[in-house]
DNA sequence: ATGAAAAACTAATAAGTGTTAGTTTCGCTT
DNA sequence: AAGCGAAACTAACACTTATTAGTTTTTCAT
């Protein structure tokens, strides 16, 4: 009867995984069924899997195609000429447009990954561990140039990490907060407790 | 046969919740089953119900508790008389103490608060945001007062908020992490960005 | 020891889960 | 128009879910 409208440049699954996104951030994963994502689909339950080969498999396209694209964003800035702090900038950045960008997705890579399934759950929790990694490495490299304060690195990266999480929590007070306003003061007091 | 043990200064009751919290820590409201609390408490899942109401009454429970005491605590700080800065450094400190003492209970009502009922979920929902709102009338009166920078005060407490959430991020690390060397380095780095 | 209340048990229910099998329909190429 | 593959459908399965009913055991004050 209805069929399945493919997104704009991708495959009718990727149109699936984007409902699923969608749902999986309104309900949790184990609470969305397939055939209430089969509904907002526009389709019955048995047909999705035309497209797709499981439940599981939604939840793994979500959370890798965010890890994948932090994962290459981090690469690049590492390999660029530029001061550290400018690197930390442009990375904060980098989060708070994912996160306005592709909110779903990068909210349920970050609240649903626990339910991955066996060999994907421990991979995506290396490919985010080494994430970390990364940036404890780049702000350790800020304080040898003494562009950083000498404060703790793991303590800087994760007040950074959960800050530009918690933007998720401003998504209801768009209106109310445009995003270069909050984009700036976040920036701003995230570096200038860290910068010498 | 076996029998659930009271928890000390506790009724049975209170047992079952805190093996709850720890539950549905792990594996989250919806995938943590009756039957698989029973076992956690050495019981048959039907014998729950001698004790309990229902599965949301137990979630209902962990959210309220924690959502309590956080409110308990913000309006002692309110009445207290000392400066904003003191003040937002004992906030902090609070959260990173609670956030040791009860992790369980504060992961989950942080990340399953939305699978609660009707009632339960609009009075939580706005529960936090008079939490949230105190502390925007507190940044407020500490940049009126000249002690803080003229920052968006909203934005400063989205930081803080979330930089404290994210602190159950770093259970995993607490051997290599002492507390009071985190809670220093966050208290300065949070602060450090926004004191005039 | 006895009777009552508390709390355990077993059995069962109704609803919901992801998924498979088998069949029909749609849309396009020839 | 015919035929073929993609993709929809219906029906069904095997399981799990929270919860209730009814019964038996345990605990404890008298």
């Amino acid at each position: 009867m209805a069929k399945i409208k493919a997104v704009a440049n991708g495959s009718k699954k990727d149109a699936i995984v984007k409902k699923a996104a969608a749902l999986f951030r309104q309900k949790g994963f184990k609470a969305s069924s397939m055939r209430e994502l089969a509904e907002k689909v526009g389709v019955e339950a048995p047909s999705l899997y035309n497209h797709i080969g499981s439940k599981s498999e939604l939840l793994q396209h979500i959370c890798f195609n965010v890890a994948n694209e932090f994962t290459l964003h981090l690469q690049q800035l590492e390999d660029a000429e530029q001061t550290v702090v400018k690197k930390l900038e442009q990375l904060i950045r980098f989060h708070i447009k994912m996160m306005m960008q592709s909110y779903d997705e990068l909210y349920v890579a970050n609240h649903e990954w626990k339910h991955l399934e066996d060999p994907y759950l421990p991979n995506f929790l290396s490919q985010r561990k080494l994430y970390e990694s990364s940036m404890v490495h780049l702000v350790k490299e800020g304080i040898r140039q003494k562009e950083l304060k000498n404060i703790h690195p793991y303590v800087a990266v994760l007040t950074i990490l959960s800050a530009v999480r918690g933007l998720e929590f401003w998504q209801r007070h768009k209106k109310d907060i445009p995003a270069d306003v909050l984009e700036n003061n976040m920036v701003n007091q995230l570096l200038n407790g860290l910068i010498k």
